[in-house]
DNA sequence: CGGCAGAAATGACGTATGTCAAGCGCACTT
DNA sequence: AAGTGCGCTTGACATACGTCATTTCTGCCG
């Protein structure tokens, strides 16, 4: 496949897709998928853990997939499409708490609570599998593998609130944002060093705990010193070791 | 018991322990009593859960439970004392990431990374119980009630880091951070109004992003406010409700 | 009792980042 | 084509909080 570029614009990647799924087959880059694969379970489990799957979707861009206080029945894997996650506190102010990407999981933070303790919106057009979660859980005392695979998956959420928890200058939380995204990407199979960024500055603003106009300073200032390239919201790291070094306090791995 | 109380000084609370388990019962306090007592598993269940258990301590202020890359192995429910977790980033600031009180558990963010990423430091003389992890999902996956309180336990605290997470000013913070003590003490049965602060204004800044002398400040003015009285660690509440209320955005309940 | 060391409180000052305001560009509608 | 709205950028200014410095308090040990 070759477009053509005018005018030095930065040509558009891939739109990225997890779609590659069917009645037997987990998507390749399901965060389940593994559970299965890796531990050599058979046809007959795949089909029990499938049986509990539910192809959903389209939801467009600003549709709601749930909404604090719904009941938590289900966690949902993205099929393809982005995700915003947000709460709103009592005196109305928008927090976002992530953004979830082709392969994730969103949901695992209602378990708890046993109902959604956030909003998740659609940013573009977005495919989801739902898992029923009670089913899930029963089936995860018979399949050891998905049990750990459930554990470890809100295990690293929480890794990844933590890290966003601590205290870092604008830069940092750009830098590590950044690159933490491309390696999400890449994980999954896409490009990791050229992608859309499917959400505003505003959203990245408050997920970072920034004002608007500081992500636009630091983008800006970013693309001076030549670690980026930007054009609206078609991104290119120029530099990923500089982004991964400036931003290493908050990055894991 | 009547001590005595000279000179205006505030009376001492009770040391919160929570200590009175044996080889076949748990501590009424302890985070895991309520999976078995609460699902009515009897006799043989209760046996089983007490064999992965062992009691270990005391470990005196400022020795560590675990260190950060220790392979992961066990969780550890709390019996007596207060803990402190805490990472160190790649430029050796330290991070405080959360402060543990008797009948609660440490360790459940090493079950994604399979081995800790923080240090567990005791603040004062503590016990605890050691669960084997492997030991213990392996009964969850025969004990549905088991392993659904671990999931609801990582759950849970991924919500609060989650809070912790957002933007909020120094007075909300600060508050916020005194009711939840609070309301953890009164939830394991001690007193949710007066209670000793087992760790130092260093590490609550460092808990909260904030600066020590910040710290300092807040507590001197919200006593003035006559919203709490002061001396030296030992802390009582005197407008409880007035300080749910400033930290209001960041309480989940 | 005296002296010391660390913890905590208080004051003076600097700064990163938020807030306010203005302007530009792009998409969509009429 | 003109109009409208929204997202983004950029500049000027305000402020909450951090940093640095000094003092006070507290517990500890000889």
């Amino acid at each position: 496949m070759c477009r053509n570029n005018p005018a030095g614009r930065l040509p558009e990647p891939p739109n990225p897709i997890a779609d590659d799924g069917d009645e037997t087959h987990f998507c390749r880059t399901c965060a389940f998928s593994g559970a299965c694969i890796a531990e050599g379970y058979g046809k007959p489990e795949l089909l029990e853990l499938h049986c509990l799957v539910e192809h959903v979707g389209p939801f467009h861009a600003g549709e709601h997939i749930f909404r604090t206080g719904d009941p938590f029945r289900s966690i949902f894997a993205v099929r393809a499409g982005t995700v915003k996650t947000s709460m709103v506190d009592p005196d109305g102010h928008e927090q976002v708490l992530g953004f979830y990407l082709p392969g994730e999981v969103i949901g695992l933070n209602a378990i708890y609570p046993d109902q959604f303790p956030c909003d998740a919106v659609a940013l573009d057009t977005a495919y989801f599998c739902r898992f029923s979660f009670p089913a899930m859980s029963a089936l995860a005392t018979r399949m050891p593998a998905v049990q750990q695979r459930l554990f470890r998956l809100i295990s690293k959420e929480l890794g990844m609130a933590t890290l966003l928890a601590g205290d870092h200058n604008a830069d940092m939380r750009m830098a590590a944002f950044l690159t933490d995204l491309a390696a999400r990407y890449e994980e999954r199979g896409f490009s990791g060093t050229r992608f859309h960024l499917s959400m505003s500055r505003g959203d990245i603003a408050n997920y970072l705990r920034l004002a608007a106009e500081t992500v636009s300073r630091v983008l800006s200032r970013f693309r001076q010193q030549g670690l980026i390239e930007l054009e609206g919201r078609e991104l290119l790291l120029r530099d990923p070791e500089r982004l991964r070094q400036i931003g290493k306090n908050l990055l894991s791995h």
